[in-house]
DNA sequence: CAACATATTAATGTATAAATTCATAATAAT
DNA sequence: ATTATTATGAATTTATACATTAATATGTTG
């Protein structure tokens, strides 16, 4: 049973990696809400894991500013707030935009087709979504980070990904709450479609204004 | 026994707490060693803490980059490389850079006497270590800190903080080895004094560009 | 109604057991 | 005889179950 278990979640090779992989996408999925007090013996039942790999991954959790804890009070669910979201949207596109132009600059052939792969999985789940299937929601999640992730993969700073990833979790917390409640008439894959071409097109300045634009409407669409 | 040395380390409310504070500045001074495997029966003997809270500590090192794990092969303190480092400065130029204009143009009273206060600690312990009293260097290495972490304490943006402070730690893994070794004739305390008056004037362009001369230059003389 | 003491719940830490990896030695094959 | 491969045992990581300690809630008394 463990093992079946264990391979739910791919590559996780102790039960605390499970953990963590399992309870991260619950808190970024809201299936954890935000300020939600994680009582340890709850979760323990939940996951079907015992204490020690349960604070291990909670511990790995606390770093990636998903959860919070206080001196002997136990684990919550890291808060949100619109300060919060505009200040992560600010960062992230200070950050993304530098990532960017250097992706751009190292572009080869290689790069240009990942990234073609990964748009044109956006845009099939794209236009699916324009249904509003609720379910591919998840679908959703995963293609947009994938598209993400590889317009900055060829920016040569493994630092830069690294704290990009946390703040695109993050965001992403936020991002759910905006597509659950307002579409408010805004072309998501318009937007994606036009960095992805500017990318294409090596116009370095055109892709981080239109990633600057994308990553603001994404905070102001929260904002409502 | 116990109490007595959970107030080792101030603020320290768990044994998890104090060991995470610990291994990090163990692993920061370089007496934990790059890539040197650690190995949980040693640590659990040299800290005087048991499985759980050792586990849960590093499990928190991780978040930081400062150890890494490997599946069920255990811990080992995370690499050092030029490639690293130089990644690490470029990064932190661009979020530094970001957070000081922040910090500058928001800049008010209070800040200005923090900001002294900082500085004036800073120039007791280097004119003292111009003798080359290598015992300083903890206490060195604590008034730096401080000091760049008040530069930027008016930015408004906990997430450029919170990733700064990563950041820096990772940096002064790195500083320690430039310290020990090769003292290239560079004045520390000249380059501080020259960011602070540029900080206190409010000449924002003056201290960016003094901050990256101030970065890159540590960055240089690891190099050799 | 406030303040203290007690009881309950939940988090933290220890000790132990299970599973996995690593190193060494023995056997087999070329 | 030398190398490769497999088997065995030791070391180490991982997980669980138990014990301890702290925090919260409840109830009693001044």
């Amino acid at each position: 049973m463990k093992n079946a278990d264990k391979n739910t979640v791919k590559g996780s090779k102790t039960l605390a990696d499970f953990a963590y992989q399992k309870i991260r996408n619950d808190i970024i999925s809201g299936e954890l809400e935000a300020d939600e007090k994680l009582r340890l013996s709850n979760l323990c039942k939940r996951y079907e894991i015992g204490m020690s790999p349960l604070r291990e991954a909670l511990a790995r959790l606390i770093g990636d500013a998903l959860v919070i804890t206080e001196g002997q009070r136990g684990f919550w669910v890291a808060p949100l707030s619109i300060e919060e979201l505009e200040d992560i949207s600010r960062v992230r596109i200070l950050l993304e935009s530098e990532a960017l132009q250097l992706s751009i600059t190292n572009a080869d052939d290689g790069w240009r087709n990942l990234l073609t792969d990964a748009f044109e999985q956006l845009t099939r789940v794209e236009t699916e979504l324009d249904g509003r299937n609720r379910d591919k929601v998840p679908e959703w999640e995963q293609a947009n980070s994938r598209f993400h992730e590889t317009l900055v993969a060829r920016c040569g700073s493994q630092w830069l990904q690294r704290m990009l990833k946390i703040l695109h979790q993050q965001a992403e917390r936020y991002r759910r709450i905006s597509l659950v409640k307002a579409n408010t008439g805004r072309d998501l894959h318009e937007e994606h479609e036009a960095l992805y071409q500017a990318a294409m097109q090596g116009n370095v300045l055109k892709a981080c204004r239109l990633l600057e634009i994308h990553v603001g409407l994404t905070s102001d669409a929260v904002r409502d």
